[in-house]
DNA sequence: CCGCTTCGTCGAAACGTTTCGACGGACAGG
DNA sequence: CCTGTCCGTCGAAACGTTTCGACGAAGCGG
């Protein structure tokens, strides 16, 4: 392990030097920077992380905490992080994953308050969140992948669920349905003020009024057997459904397998659109599902970005945006058969 | 951010004894460790991570390095995590996880040699991995989730892969099926020396092998359309066949729509089990599947307490150990109805 | 009662960086 | 030719711990 002062001496220089080498901190002469870099290639030369990170009081990592439950992170989860990963690496920083499950909160805090994390980006955030207490408190620098209730002091990135309502309904409307139900999460989710479900379910309310129709939701909960319960209970208020569009992704398969039970072919009797979904998962529905593809990557990148600028950057201001889904018309989609349709355009 | 130095003038003791307070490392009487606990809480102390990483020339932190591709990770994968990272936390280290793609070896190296990790913990290890190469090189200490091809000189723990497949082919056996087959990953993957679909393909010839029947192995992309094909592809085999094992947790959804899709039913007609399934995924599918659960959390945690043992004790012993899939019966697996069975118990 | 361990504590030297103040030398303006 | 800037470099002091050697004070066997 060479240090820098094994570095200095070869190079026939002083550790101060090397340092603004490395750093840029000040300005080096062509000549000694050559020098100092030929020397630290032949030494091979690794800087110290922790002492690095003791001397300057910044770690150069970020933390992107995101909660692990049973059930696995989705496709779009994952691009989240691969997004913030690369984007992290281009900016010169580590990004490490912090499994925070509901319980330690405790080790959060520690992880924050030990200065071991320059800044941090929270994942599924809840309407009300204690993490982002927990990171206030400590002085973290912090944005997060979605948003609590109050967002007037946070930098936030999140999907803009508001426009991707709007364009799924307007899909469906467009193709003549007039009888759309939404299949949201669970009631336990929405009491648990999950905002992605409280968000979606104002915005469809919106959308179909919007239209002059009449918005019919349903809870379901996270399994196949929820989405089965959940159609059920959409024929009984709805009888005359022709479209289904289903928020919960884990749902949407009992929802299918449901519908195939009952003799109803997708798309011809009934279409289904999954909302806030990857091409992967909704590839692996027959016929495969016409989805609101969520920028996962997107917003995983733009999370760091705005960390990493409000860390280096001496700005203050807050970094607020929203991206919505895009729409992607595969097989689960189509004019419904029963009734004719006037009115619709194409 | 108050400092050893504040709490050694509050307690009115040297900063060596409250380090000492804090690590152990050698005898404190009951009445100054008081003392000093009470300093300690009283201001609010929290001990740098990164002076203690520098001097002690330990970080505490452990790397969990994951591949994350596009396809997200399974309830399996995230078993792992979670088990890791409660049995990092309870040896009181930290666990954090490293996105490392396939391209940046380079990060990795930098990640393992700038001292920043104490030990790694490596997932989805391919029978060739370069990945090993530059942590041992690092001489980072190292413990695989998974197994390469030489483990002469590595500690890993891993599935028992042999003794899963003879679990799952006895079941079917014991329940009367000759014809049945395997579904692998594709021939891509096998080709690129992925461990666990190697030694699966191994495990079934040699267990329908030492029951006297012909092993029929397909295999299949990952994706719904591949489990399709793979279907067509084993009917055109073996026509007769009434029971289908599938490695390929992605695959197996095509599989079971396209057996609908022929009009036959599962269990009736064919049976099906899954490999290295969570419970979650097998009731995604209807009926549920009966499927060889992983232990995922069991290996996480073994993986992390392995590691740990090798840092904190002198012990510089490999650890090597295997852990079968255990069968869990669901609706997807019957007595093949078409010929009746002689000689099978039960 | 004397020398020997053992126990509890202290002071100081690491650990490997960054960063600040200082200082020659080159260079420009007057 | 003198003075004031700026540029490139140096030396030394942090940063907040751990850890080592030392040293009094007990405790003990003889």
């Amino acid at each position: 392990m060479a240090t820098m002062h094994d570095v200095a001496r070869l190079a026939q220089v002083s550790v101060s030097t090397v340092s603004y080498v490395l750093t840029g901190a000040r300005p080096i002469s062509q000549a000694t920077r050559n020098k100092v870099l030929a020397a630290m290639a032949e030494l091979d030369y690794q800087p110290n992380a922790m002492a690095r990170g003791l001397a300057s009081r910044r770690s150069r990592i970020l933390g992107l905490l995101m909660p692990m439950d049973e059930r696995g992170l989705g496709a779009t989860e994952t691009a989240f992080v691969t997004g913030a990963a690369s984007a992290a690496s281009a900016a010169g920083y580590h990004l490490v994953l912090s499994p925070v499950g509901g319980g330690d909160l405790d080790d959060l805090r520690r992880l924050a308050t030990q200065r071991m994390l320059d800044g941090v980006v929270l994942m599924e955030v809840q309407l009300a969140d204690e993490r982002v207490t927990v990171l206030q408190e400590a002085g973290v620098p912090l944005v997060l992948i979605g948003r609590t209730g109050d967002t007037s002091a946070l930098s936030y990135v999140d999907i803009d669920f508001d426009q991707t309502v709007r364009e799924a309904v307007a899909h469906l409307v467009g193709l003549g349905h007039r009888r759309i139900v939404y299949v949201n999460h669970s009631a336990a989710t929405l009491a648990s003020g999950y905002g992605p479900a409280l968000r979606t379910r104002d915005a469809f309310v919106a959308a179909m009024t919007g239209h002059g129709l009449d918005p019919v939701m349903i809870a379901a909960e996270d399994s196949a057997a929820g989405g089965r319960a959940a159609l059920a209970d959409a024929f009984a208020q709805a009888p005359e459904l022709t479209a289904v569009l289903a928020m919960n992704e884990t749902a949407i398969f009992g929802i299918l397998g449901e519908l195939t039970g009952r003799g109803l072919s997708v798309p011809d009797d009934v279409s289904v659109v999954s909302m806030v979904t990857s091409p992967q998962v909704a590839e692996l529905a027959t016929p495969a599902l016409t989805a609101m593809t969520s920028p996962g990557s997107a917003l995983g990148r733009m999370a760091i970005e705005a960390l990493v600028r409000h860390l280096d950057g001496a700005g203050n201001r807050l970094h607020q945006q929203l991206l919505p889904c895009s729409l992607e018309i595969r097989g689960s989609t189509a004019a419904p058969r029963s009734r004719q349709i006037m009115g619709a355009d194409k």
